[in-house]
DNA sequence: CTTAACTGCGTAGGACATACGCAATACGGG
DNA sequence: CCCGTATTGCGTATGTCCTACGCAGTTAAG
């Protein structure tokens, strides 16, 4: 039964055995996650590959798929590294929430990549269970039921990477196109093609720099709502 | 001024002049455009490749180079014509941002790969403009500024591109690893290492195969915050 | 008819992931 | 103590990409 699990998992939960025979290795699992993770922060995922990483490691590029079956078990392992420890939470299911929503924005601007990197498949990476185990912890004390939690949780998780994706790419864009943003939109956007759109930039909506308000905004309104069922189901 | 555009926008917005001189085009920008939506529909975004577009075009590789500046800049134009035209809405803001982020979510659904390609830069495409201005003409008649509007379509958006990202790689996935996911889940996670989780496991909340009710609940949520926002700016 | 612009495309180069197999290493059993 | 064996690092080679460059054929303008 064990035996049926694919490399990866046993890998990411120790289930592999270690059986000590053969030359120290001087390589290590954890050292070539965490230079990946470090390529990948500074440059981009675009500028991790095999020989980049295994120039930085000193080693042959050959020499890393003695510990990673290939690219992408290496990107489930960054993905299981880079989040670590999810944040403990202050009381009440709000803060709560909100605290955990807002670390993991936290995590995914510091590591824009996670974006890019498509899971493809559900999380079952100790690293984003114990993320989701904290955020259903925030409604310990409420009334929901887990179907719900989990529902809540994941509609917060998808206000953060939203906001982190548009940003986390606005950061990294090329400063002439993104600086100048509001004027390309206001030369494009007229009022009888865009009529609403149109209305916004007149009124100066795509202005100042802060896009990141509909992250706290939308965070705002999804904890109103989440009250209101809360006191439905608690009176 | 007009020439310092990219030359990606002028073409988007039809800027471009067609000075015609030399040979008929056989090919055309539409087809090439149409067809690599085609492919990364059926096959996925990682099977698009300019040697398979150009041979289902029946054409060689470098030709597509004629209409097209490089790889990235078909993936922008793709990323303009598959969303197709935004919805009609309802009237009422509720129904109408509620028809507007259900269609957008079935657009991502149609079109997964539009997930993994990142824009690199904020919206400057009339067909997401289209959809952005369609966003928020659902809030016409409401007493919202317009910034406020603007992040809360927004956060619509996030909840419809979050729960797409999820389902749209579960649908793709491998069948094997995602069927028995429950399964795994419970073989893992234990009380004393994901105490939240595992409760939640235990209740059931992850078995039944409807995992996009986190978009609706979500969804629910957020309108029902934002009619606490609207009914407190209008009394 | 000449000229200039424009199209399709053949060639080639460079980056990348990675299958395969070999040599060196170090532990376990005899 | 020594030999077999598992294990590590890695050199070579293959196939797949994207795309720079330039040439040849085609068509409209003057």
């Amino acid at each position: 039964m064990a035996s049926e699990l694919p490399r990866t998992l046993k890998v990411l939960w120790g289930v592999a055995e270690r059986p000590a025979r053969g030359p120290q290795p001087t390589l290590s699992l954890d050292r070539i996650v965490a230079t990946a993770i470090e390529i990948a922060d500074r440059d981009g995922l675009a500028a991790l590959s095999m020989a980049r990483l295994a120039e930085r490691l000193g080693c042959a590029p050959m020499s890393l798929y003695r510990h990673v079956a290939n690219k992408d078990e290496l990107l489930v392992f960054m993905q299981n590294t880079a989040p670590g420890e999810p944040p403990a939470l202050p009381p009440g299911w709000r803060d709560g929430l909100a605290t955990w929503a807002r670390a993991l924005r936290g995590v995914l601007y510091a590591h824009p990549w996670i974006l890019q990197a498509t899971a493809g498949r559900p999380p079952l990476e100790p690293g984003q269970l114990a993320w989701l185990d904290r955020g259903l912890a925030a409604f310990r004390d409420t009334p929901l039921s887990h179907r719900e939690r989990g529902d809540l949780v994941l509609a917060a998780l998808y206000l953060a990477r939203g906001e982190a994706h548009i940003n986390a790419v606005l950061l990294s864009g090329t400063p002439d196109v993104t600086a100048d943003y509001g004027a390309l939109l206001a030369r494009f956007v007229t009022a009888d093609r865009f009529p609403a759109l149109a209305e916004s930039i007149a009124d100066g909506a795509f202005e100042g720099d802060e896009p990141d308000n509909s992250f706290e905004v939308g965070l705002a309104r999804l904890l109103d709502g989440i009250e209101l069922l809360i006191t439905a189901k608690s009176g």
